[in-house]
DNA sequence: CAGTATGTTCAGTAATTTCTGAAAATTCAA
DNA sequence: TTGAATTTTCAGAAATTACTGAACATACTG
C-alpha cells in the first residue's frame, strides 16, 4: 500500500467504519479506494494499493456490486474491468437508503406485520404485541419519510435539511393559516405514530 | 428458551438484524427480549429466557448499558439488578441517533477536516481532497438535520414527518411570498452541500 | 484453433469474535 | 466481622468470518 497519506488515513478509517456496519473491512477499504479514485480501478489496481489477494478483491467487487454501489465500466483498448463509484455523493446516499431498506427495514416491517396479526392469548404476549405495534409504526413512519423525500430533486433536498427544525416553524404557521381559511383543523394522516400508551403504564407486578 | 412464538420470533429477528449492524446476536435478543417485556427482568431472567451463560448476559447488558439503551433498576425488597427499556419508543430511537453520532459520525466528520487541512501536492491528491470535501458537507447536513429536529418535540417530530417530501412545497411557497415580500432570494446557509464538481468532470486519463 | 489474459470459485487456513465456566470481586445482612 | 447472594472478570474453547492460493472458467487475440 503506497498512497498518500491522506488517502490511506480515508481508506483506513472506512474500512474500521465499515466492520461495524455490516461491511467488512476489505470491502469498506476497496469502497473508499474507489471512491477517491479520479479514474475507474481495476482489480489489479486495487491490489496494488491495497496488498489484499486477488481472489478476495474479486469478491469483494462482487458484494460492492449486489450493493449497486459500484459501476462497471470498459476504458477503451483495455479488456479488463474497471470499477469507479457514483461520482455524485448524493446519489451514493440515495443507494445506500434503498438498499438498507430493502435489505434491513422491509423484512422487519413483514414480520412485524405476521406476528400482529396473531392473537395474544395471556396479558404479557398483549403487552408484547402493544410494543410491536409501537415499534411498527415508528419504524414506517421514519422510512415513509426518508421514501418520500428521495423522491426529491437534490437540490431540494438540499434545501429542506437545511431548514432542519425550523420546517416546525413554519408547518405551524400553515396549520394555523389553514385553520383560519378553512375554519377548521389540519387532517390527520392515516397512521398515528404517537406513542399507544395502551398496555403500557400497568402497575409493575413481581417484586 | 420457552417465549411465545410471537416474542420468539421477534427476539431471533432482532438478533439477526443486530449482527447485521455493529452489534452481536447475542446482545441484540437481549434488548429485544427486554423491549417486549411487560416488567423490568434480571439476568437470571434472561439466561433462563434465551439459554445464554450467565457470563454472557453479564456483558451484554454491560453493553446496553454504554449504549444508555437500558435503565438499570432496583425492585423493592430483591436485591438483584433489574433492567428495562425506555417505555417510548420515540426515545429509544432518539438515543440511539446520539449515540451512533457519537461513535461513528462525530469521528469521521473530525477525520475528513483533519485530512482537508492538508495541502494536497499532486492533481490526484486534489481530487481526494474534492471528494472528501463532498462527502464532508454531505455528512453534515444530513446529521446537522438530525441533530436539529431531535430538539423538537415527538408531537412536532411526527408531524414533521408525516409531511415527508409535501414539506418541499411548502418550503417553496414560503420561499416564494418572502421573495414577494421582501423583494430579494432566500439567504442560503453557510455550507452549501450540492455537489462540487471542481476536479470531478476532468477527461478520464490512462488507458 | 492454441494461447494468453482476465475473472471466479472454493476448500482449507488464518484471524477474529463470541461464548463459557470457574474464580474473583462486590454487596449486603446479620 | 462472616457468609450468602449477586455480579464481574478473564483465560481458553468454540464458532464464525475473512482471506488466500490454486484450480477452474471464460473471453478475447492472432
Amino acid at each position: 500500500m503506497d498512497l498518500p497519506p491522506a488517502t490511506a488515513a480515508f481508506v483506513l478509517h472506512f474500512g474500521e467504519m465499515g466492520s461495524r456496519w455490516g461491511i467488512n473491512r476489505t470491502v469498506g477499504q476497496i469502497y473508499a479506494l474507489l471512491f477517491l479514485s479520479d479514474r475507474p480501478l481495476n482489480a489489479d489496481d486495487i491490489v496494488a494499493s491495497l496488498g489484499f489477494s486477488r481472489s478476495n478483491v474479486s469478491m469483494g467487487l462482487k458484494e460492492l456490486e449486489t450493493w449497486r454501489l459500484v459501476r462497471l465500466q470498459h476504458l477503451p483498448g483495455d479488456r479488463r474491468e474497471h470499477f469507479s463509484t457514483p461520482e455524485d455523493v448524493w446519489q451514493i446516499v440515495r443507494i445506500l437508503a434503498e438498499e438498507r431498506r430493502k435489505r434491513e427495514i422491509d423484512p422487519t416491517l413483514t414480520l412485524l406485520r405476521d406476528v400482529l396479526l396473531q392473537k395474544p392469548s395471556t396479558e404479557a404476549e398483549r403487552h408484547a404485541q402493544g410494543r410491536m405495534h409501537n415499534l411498527h409504526d415508528v419504524i414506517s413512519l421514519l422510512t415513509g419519510w426518508a421514501n418520500d423525500v428521495q423522491g426529491l430533486p437534490d437540490e431540494r433536498l438540499i434545501a429542506l435539511l437545511k431548514m432542519g427544525g425550523r420546517v416546525a416553524k413554519v408547518l405551524e404557521a400553515t396549520d394555523r393559516f389553514q385553520q383560519i381559511v378553512t375554519g377548521k383543523g389540519r387532517r390527520r394522516g392515516k397512521a398515528d405514530a404517537a406513542p399507544r400508551r395502551s398496555a403500557e403504564n400497568e402497575k409493575k407486578k413481581d417484586a
